[in-house]
DNA sequence: CGCTAAATGAATATGATTTCCACTATCGTT
DNA sequence: AACGATAGTGGAAATCATATTCATTTAGCG
């Protein structure tokens, strides 16, 4: 069973290619719509509708990280890392950082016991100037 | 000059009123559109437009909180407490309850600070099941 | 009371994401 | 290599939350 495995047989399609190197050179986080553009400015033909379909299999397959900017559209980066992680990103140029956040889980799973929660899931964004841009 | 202050003037308004009731009344986090919904449950006349107007401003006052549900619409609640905080919220009931992070702003400001980072806004949110309605 | 800027809200616009659905291409099977 | 079942594709149209426009209404000072 290859790691995107089970029952979702995923054949293998030009604008799956096209999009899986555009997301491998891509270094922040983009949105569907810039992906979009990006395949076409290297010449590659895929339906915007494509573009959204896979980056959301992706996400779902643990494949992409995904963040909301802050008028709410839904931006995609490759993961870095395998392990769990969370972002930190320069709101000027964009630049993001993966920090991993042990830290934060312990205090999320604390809190929660605390509350008589059961933590599912948590999210965590930082967000500032990078030391380039932060030169005020 | 009053805490919402600065050339802000802010009219008395029979619309104000109501949203402000009806937020005062409701427990949990809310989407502009349930807010406008309850409104008129009430039998107040307020066109949505204005709904949105208000939760806007008034989030930008710092009188709501806010997060963004997982279909990426906003959701407001009105703060109860005026210190900075974060939310744990049941994905079930949609219960949430308010929770202090100054372990996350340390461990922010840490991450940052090594990043060359200057912090300047953080998002915490996590979800799960609360005791009532995690029973598996 | 009278006035004027602020507030309102119906209608319309926007813009991201999704759905429809007819057409195409992949790949296991002959 | 051709075949065919079916997953994949993509343009158009639909959704849906939220923003904008602008004519009309209203709060509240003088």
């Amino acid at each position: 069973m290859p790691a995107w495995g089970r029952g979702t047989r995923v054949r293998g399609t030009r604008q799956a290619g096209a999009l899986a190197a555009v997301l491998g050179s891509l270094t922040g986080f983009n949105s569907a719509q810039q992906i979009h553009a990006e395949l076409r400015r290297r010449g590659e033909r895929v339906g915007l509708t494509t573009v959204y379909r896979h980056l959301q299999v992706l996400s779902e397959d643990g494949q992409l990280d995904t963040i909301r900017d802050a008028g709410g559209e839904t931006l995609y980066r490759r993961c870095r890392s395998e392990a769990h992680h969370h972002h930190l990103i320069c709101r000027q140029c964009g630049t993001s950082v993966e920090v991993e956040g042990r830290v934060v889980e312990q205090w999320a799973e604390k809190v929660a016991a605390e509350a008589g929660f059961t933590v599912m899931d948590h999210t965590v964004e930082l967000s500032g100037l990078c030391s380039r841009c932060g030169g005020s």
